[in-house]
DNA sequence: CAAAAATATTTTACGTGTAAACAATATTTG
DNA sequence: CAAATATTGTTTACACGTAAAATATTTTTG
């Protein structure tokens, strides 16, 4: 699982990336490689996909909000959005709810199976013990976070 | 194309992400998402995926490289590896070639037509006039760039 | 050296996420 | 208000990438 073990140092040392080691894009997706996998180490048992915990967490954290500004707010498509609230539904951790004021809608929250799904899995996920590790400072990686904020329009 | 079109600040604004707006793992995978967006822009046209480009690059400046060094230095999956240099292939843009030192392996090298494809969309990709935008001034950039090497394990 | 293990790639079957078309409801406009 | 347009979410068909098993070759080991 994870990394592809044969993955090697050398892969890194001989072969000559040239410019493409200063790329934004190549850097970036390596990265989320990486967040990836170390995702799925961390949660591959609890049948857990990269982004459901979120979706999970913003509705704890934003009861009723409607599923297209979920989906907006996760960088998540409507598409995918309906298979998995949908898959939520059925394992009892999400509520669907269509309200009279404007019946094209759905708004969702957490049922309390939901909430202590999120409550249990939360420290695997933000703060200290998160599954996402590296080698980075403390400084370098709140560096990190807020370029990273500002390179994808987050707040001013 | 591109990003949802429904996408608005509203979305920033109003939706409480709490601790998850400092999450590496959310914020590199948002990034990840806006690259893309910005590649298809770009390259839609051209009939490229990400990471098309990247493979001819390394094969541009490592001239018979073994595919499976190439797959590890772009944190490509073996499977995937095969069928892309199999279309590469029949466009005319690769050379694959049997060595007899070790006939398991393959190795890649361009064809001519290969190396003026790489020389034609290399501005696109990489430089001044590279698809990937963002507000960051070119030192904010750099620092990013540094971290992320520093994060995926490049260097040092 | 023959059998076992390792390596490099390919094949097959599948899971995740997406675009495009669709359906239902709400809003605007003439 | 009726028709046209916009919004919200769902369905369908498909593309991309992957895991696991298979294939072919090379290396190691007893």
């Amino acid at each position: 699982m994870g990394q592809d073990p044969r993955l090697t140092p050398q892969a890194i040392e001989d072969v000559d990336l040239g410019d493409l080691g200063q790329s934004l894009g190549f850097l970036l997706r390596v990265a989320q490689v990486r967040v990836y996998d170390q995702f799925y180490d961390r949660f591959g048992d609890e049948d857990l996909r990269p982004g459901e915990f979120s979706m999970l967490w913003v509705m704890h954290r934003n009861p009723g909000i409607k599923q297209g500004m979920l989906a907006q707010a996760l960088r998540i498509k409507p598409a995918h959005m309906t298979k998995t609230v949908r898959r939520f539904e059925d394992n009892g951790l999400v509520e669907r709810q269509i309200p009279d004021s404007d019946r094209r809608s759905v708004l969702l929250r957490l049922t309390d199976k939901g909430e202590a799904f999120v409550a249990r899995n939360r420290p695997n996920f933000l703060g200290e013990n998160a599954y996402n590790t590296h080698d980075l400072s403390e400084e370098e990686a709140a560096t990190l976070a807020r370029l990273l904020r500002k390179y994808n329009g987050f707040e001013g």
